[in-house]
DNA sequence: TTTT
DNA sequence: TTTT
């Protein structure tokens, strides 16, 4: 469809270490779960409540990848850029299931360190690929094709190819 | 949680004609289907490929849901600004289901008609309450208890008179 | 214009301390300057570099005003939400001058603390209105008119309490 | 500055046809000018009011350049992602000027045509560089060094540096 | 200078 | 399962 627009934007905090796996080329693929809440004044009793929401966040992207494989852990606070995707797999009945995920895949997809967990090195996010960019830890985490927007010393991207082949293998 | 954001940017078009819903208490709810969809030609084999990705919005905000039910129609291309919120549900089994929807209720929601379709009247978004805003069809809808950001003639919460007569006041 | 869109998103810190200002009628407004900034390699020399934008941010809004005044210090980190706006005023030479500034006012503004920072007490972003919203400090500041999106014991603009107490109702 | 982000989203019509100019290494660079604008009725004397904010924007990605040169013509309702930034120029006296634009350039802009307009052939935004992807007219416009993020069949960016050396060529 |  |  010409003209589309899929995008979310989380802050909140990571539920979990994430896990890291790869796929049958060696591609790693990271999930994390992120929680944002609201805090709210019931405006009949006065109490303070409160509501969490939990999001299942994938990251296809290479660079993004490794970024949270070195430096997100449990509790780390972040700023994310990606899509929803709904993901359709089947149950041990056989019964079709869907998942809805924010997936960071893809040039529009970010993933930033807000708080000072974690940092230290010199993350790679655009990593291992020549010419990329190395974006210090806790930076601005563009993907693996990005480039930061910034006056000079752009990276291309590398080559490749990338197949999801592995839907069915990650269930909500 | 402090600090957390949860937004969902969508642009696409509409599936079928919304179903508007209500509430034992008489508030309207509207949900839709929307599609966003991106084109890309395959690197490999050079064909033109398409992926269309479905969202389920449900519209609680009442000013939005009148938008909805006077001007959206399938077809329509929207400018969605929402939460992602998931819902548990049981299905017929008793087993635990979940879906997880754009939610457009509170003061960060906005729906925005794209195309000229389904306008011409007055609809009014933030309307049913005396001083609302009256957004012409078509137009950037704030929710219930939205006023348009701009310098004069805004409306506050809870009345008065707003002008920003000032902005010489506020040099660079 | 029918379905147009003027949003800014920055995460940032804090350049100053900022300035509050009253209107003649006593409303606050707030100026903040905000620091955005980029670090990547140079793909040439392979130095690091970085690069630093400062964005002049105007809150009108009257809740994230007393937010801003009560929390935001030099230093602190924001997520900011508002649009763009550029005044034309006269320099000491009677020239024209234009100035960009991040603008928030109205209800999709939004300003949100993002490090524990200048919290504690019991912010109140809604406030002064009775019914309001109150938001503890650091959390998520609503605009003047505006809602928590959440599914129980949200307020009205005008009255009434919202329960949204059929979820079970609006299956997938 | 570790965890900053910097975003513009737009959506709104084009008030003039692009201008596109060229570095001196023949790079493209086109100014466009966006107009947005709200609708609301004056809430003391019930009449309608409208308020229209016009944006600087400078698009210095290739892909989305050559989108803008062959479909974007007055008039066009365009969704643009970008950056603010300030630029820092003389006037004929000598004098410190700025100019603030909306930038597209680098891995996370975006400029996606919203009405039919335009459309028809074959617009080419990554284009013209081997495996680069083939967007339809009016299609989402990733940049050069963009991938559209889907399951499979993505494209790499292709190389070359970028200087945006002429800075001061473009006055506001 | 756009658009409705 | 996070965070305040």
């Amino acid at each position: 469809m010409a003209g589309s627009v899929n995008k979310v934007i989380l802050i909140g905090n990571v539920g979990a270490d994430p896990e890291i796996r790869r796929t049958q080329d060696g591609r790693p693929i990271a999930n994390l779960r992120i929680a944002t809440s609201e805090t709210w004044r019931d405006r009949n009793s006065g109490e303070r409540r409160e509501k969490t929401e939990w999001h299942t966040v994938v990251v296809f992207n290479e660079g993004l990848c490794k970024v949270v494989e070195q430096y997100v852990k449990k509790g780390a606070k972040l700023y994310i850029e990606g899509q929803l995707q709904t993901r359709k797999w089947q149950d041990q009945n056989g019964n079709d299931r869907y998942s809805t995920e924010v997936v960071l895949q893809g040039f529009n997809s970010t993933l930033t360190m807000l708080d000072g967990r974690g940092e230290g090195g010199g993350a790679s996010a655009g990593g291992g690929r020549g010419s990329s960019n190395d974006f210090g830890g806790g930076g601005n985490y563009g993907d693996d094709y990005g480039a930061p927007a910034q006056p000079s010393g752009r990276s291309s991207g590398g080559g490749g190819n990338f197949s999801r082949d592995l839907d069915d293998d990650i269930p909500f």
